[in-house]
DNA sequence: AGCACGCCGACT
DNA sequence: GTCGGCGTGCTC
């Protein structure tokens, strides 16, 4: 044998990770043959079954040494880039995650991608079958000519279903061919329609083409209210990465709202980006996975996963909306997909923008101290104006007892509706009314789960806990003392709220939204379209109003609690209000018509609400990161968070009760002190956040870190935060700890 | 994540 | 007597 078949046939060693629920990687044998690389995709024997992996190296010395099984093949499917690899390791090292778990974040789509089957057209063979019914009839000309249709386009032009044509290729009417295979990605065009930007829009542009020149990690903040022309800035961003030849990745919070996206893309770019989100079929999913490895996929625009995807150049990520909650990935891998954008930006050095009219607090910080590049926007484009906000101060001029529209908000909704504009009113609360007592001996209907309160639905008939789901009916009696017809419905919901305002505008043509709205997300579009038409006078809803939909009639918002929220004991509260709110009254005025909004609240002074009237958001940072700045809260201190991966809602209330005995039986200690159920702690106490938060309990004190368990097992995790606060973060059996490690502060 | 093993409750 | 529930543990 010579040495050259010698070297042919030795097997050689490699190891490979498998994206299952494993850190390490399993060493196989390999023939040299197989020609194996770093970042080639595999099946081999794991257990009692053919896994898919990918080679992570070539040579390692892990493994439990002989007896290793052998790859069975190398898969058709381009490499994953070492960049890609390297980031699969980061994340898995941030997050406390196998990295099995985080490989399979970037290879789902890819699993089951295998080589591209042709897509199947067909035609007519000439043939006739036995029985040609009016259906077979319509298909067979819909066909005729010898042109090769798609079964579904066959199936829309006879007006039949896709089982017709199955038949009529059963008995030889039809043949199929294999098509020629499909553009994965129409081209896009980045000079197809350059808009004409304002100069602050031009400014903000050219920053961002500038820095996608010379190929470095660049991030930015751009900053900007709302329609003051975001999008068209980082459109431009787009259309310079791609004439580079690159890749951009835009990150949505909501698939729900990106038909509208789409088509603005188009007109931009002559076609549409590839989509990415849950709602996409698997093959398409695996088609796109592919082409972005081999750069036939140029710009994608997707949901949180799509930032796994195998660029092969990804020159520019945007994240949209980034002080979304959205972003946050709670199951299963818990990653914040904005802050690793950052880091995969910052390993395919590329350049990123995030993009809100009202940033997360630690990027506004970021960016004001030069981490990322600050671009702002500070009108809005085309000289719509902003608009007016005015307060109602409920403890002078708020409605009667019972009523929760006041006087003076009634007044301009009946001004505006009476001019054919819009008038929306906001509240934050789904249902009728928020606690139901009984007047004769003060029962409060509480959830037997979770111990909030039922929220009325009297729509549905039903006592609903927000929390958790529970559903109850809603009884006639007190369970409590038996009184009949004593219980009170006490406070507001969007569906008394419409109550009283068909009450006060018996006329008015009325819609409400709420998140369970009946009828599912079509009919939800519709509705919404109805809205932009000016189907509707006046429109009620939850904050599902306040996000990405164009309403051109509405000049009129009507907050109606504005200080709900404020006293929740969550540390974003204040950001999170300020947020919504702004988004809310940032909907009225459309075109030359200006907007107007009233607040309705009982603290006026109130900082948040202070900030927001005045329309001075630089107020408001400055004084939230004063008291974060004060707290010792993120981003200026650190925050040790205990979070506890269960499987579901169930099993995580299995836990959070675990550890609460737990936090509630630690020895006293002068190092730490347990803060009252579901308040926010004090410096160096333990919390335990309500089922708001769940499955998240909060630790605040020199650490972070994640408690990573498998069942509640009360003892050991009692005796691992003993151990934890004395002596610092370390392992434990089946449980990992990690200092804090900021993701920007990589390297 | 799969998939097997193993130990207790209600059925053909 | 078995079927089957999911808790626990392992996969080169």
């Amino acid at each position: 044998m010579s040495a050259a078949q010698d070297e042919e046939e030795r097997a050689r060693v490699v190891e490979i990770l498998a994206p299952v629920a494993v850190d390490s990687t399993y060493s196989y044998l390999a023939p040299a043959a197989m020609r194996l690389s770093p970042g080639d995709s595999v099946t081999a024997p794991l257990g009692r079954r053919e896994a898919y992996g990918v080679v992570w190296s070539i040579d390692g010395d892990s493994g439990p040494g002989g007896n290793l099984k052998t790859v069975s093949a190398r898969l058709d499917r381009p490499p994953l880039a070492q960049k890609l690899r390297s980031f699969i390791d980061w994340l898995a090292r941030y997050t406390l995650t196998p990295r099995g778990m985080a490989l399979r974040l970037a290879t789902r789509a890819a699993e089951d991608a295998g080589p591209e089957t042709p897509r199947m057209l067909y035609r007519a063979t000439g043939d006739v079958p036995e029985r040609l019914t009016p259906t077979r009839a319509r298909v067979l000309k819909a066909a005729e000519g010898g042109v090769a249709f798609t079964k579904k386009a066959l199936a829309e032009a006879a007006a039949c279903s896709l089982g017709v044509i199955d038949a009529l290729v059963d008995e030889g009417a039809l043949e199929g061919i294999a098509g020629p295979p499909q553009p994965i990605a129409p081209p896009l065009d980045p000079l197809f329609a350059a808009p004409a930007l304002e100069p602050a829009q031009q400014d903000a542009a050219d920053a961002l083409k500038a820095s996608l020149s010379p190929r470095a990690f660049k991030p930015f903040l751009l900053e900007g209210v709302t329609g003051s022309g975001k999008t068209e800035v980082y459109f431009e961003a787009i259309a310079q990465a791609l004439e580079a030849g690159g890749q951009a990745l835009v990150m949505m919070p909501e698939i729900a709202l990106t038909t509208q996206f789409l088509e603005r893309f188009a007109d931009r770019f002559g076609e549409k980006p590839a989509e990415w989100h849950s709602g996409v079929g698997a093959r398409k999913r695996a088609r796109i996975w592919r082409g972005c490895a081999t750069g036939d996929v140029r710009v994608v625009v997707g949901a949180r996963s799509a930032l796994f995807l195998p660029f092969s150049d990804l020159r520019l990520i945007v994240v949209d909306e980034e002080h979304e909650g959205a972003y946050k990935q709670d199951d299963g891998v818990s990653y914040h997909a904005r802050d690793m954008a950052v880091v995969r930006a910052r390993m395919e050095e590329a350049t990123i923008v995030l993009a809100s009219a009202t940033p997360s607090i630690e990027t506004r910080v970021n960016a004001m101290r030069g981490r990322y590049g600050y671009l702002r926007l500070d009108s809005r484009a085309r000289a719509r104006l902003m608009p007016t906000l005015e307060a109602i101060d409920m403890r002078k001029e708020g409605p009667p007892r019972g009523r929760w529209i006041a006087p003076r908000l009634a007044l301009a909704v009946g001004e505006t509706i009476a001019r054919g504009e819009q008038a929306l009113l906001f509240l934050n609360r789904r249902g009728y009314a928020p606690l139901t007592v009984c007047r004769t001996c003060g029962h409060r209907f509480r959830c037997e789960n979770c111990d909030a309160w039922l929220v009325e639905h009297r729509f549905r008939r039903a006592l609903m806990c927000h929390h958790c789901g529970h559903i109850e009916r809603r009884p006639h009696a007190c369970p409590e003392c038996g009184a009949e017809d004593s219980l009170a419905a006490c406070g507001p919901g969007v569906e008394r709220l419409a109550e009283e305002a068909a009450t006060l505008f018996p006329d008015a043509r009325m819609l409400v939204l709420s998140s369970d709205f009946p009828g599912g997300a079509d009919r939800l579009r519709r509705e919404l379209d109805e809205i932009a038409k000016g189907a509707f006078d006046i429109v009620i809803g939850t904050q599902l109003v306040a996000k990405g939909h164009n309403f051109p009639f509405l000049t009129l918002v009507g907050v109606i609690d504005a200080d709900l929220g404020l006293g929740s004991g969550d540390p974003r509260a204040a950001e999170r209000t300020f947020q919504l709110l702004n988004q809310v009254t940032g909907r009225a005025g459309r075109g030359d018509k200006p907007g107007h909004a009233l607040i309705q609240t009982f603290h006026p002074a109130h900082p948040v609400i202070a900030a927001l009237l005045s329309g001075d958001a630089e107020k408001f940072y400055e004084q939230e990161i004063a008291i974060r700045e004060r707290a010792g809260l993120p981003p200026f201190g650190r925050l040790a968070a205990l979070i506890v991966s269960a499987k579901d809602a169930a099993m995580a209330e299995t836990h959070a009760r675990a550890l609460a005995r737990t936090a509630h039986e630690l020895p006293p200690s002068p190092r730490y002190r347990v803060a009252a159920p579901g308040a926010w702690p004090e410096q160096d106490e333990i919390a335990l956040l309500g089922p708001a938060e769940a499955p998240i309990a909060l630790i605040r004190g020199r650490y972070r870190f994640r408690l990573l368990a498998k069942g509640p097992r009360s003892a050991d995790m009692q005796a691992f935060l003993c151990d934890m606060l004395a002596a610092g973060p370390k392992e434990r059996g089946g449980v990992r700890v990690q200092i804090d490690v900021d993701p920007q502060n990589f390297s």
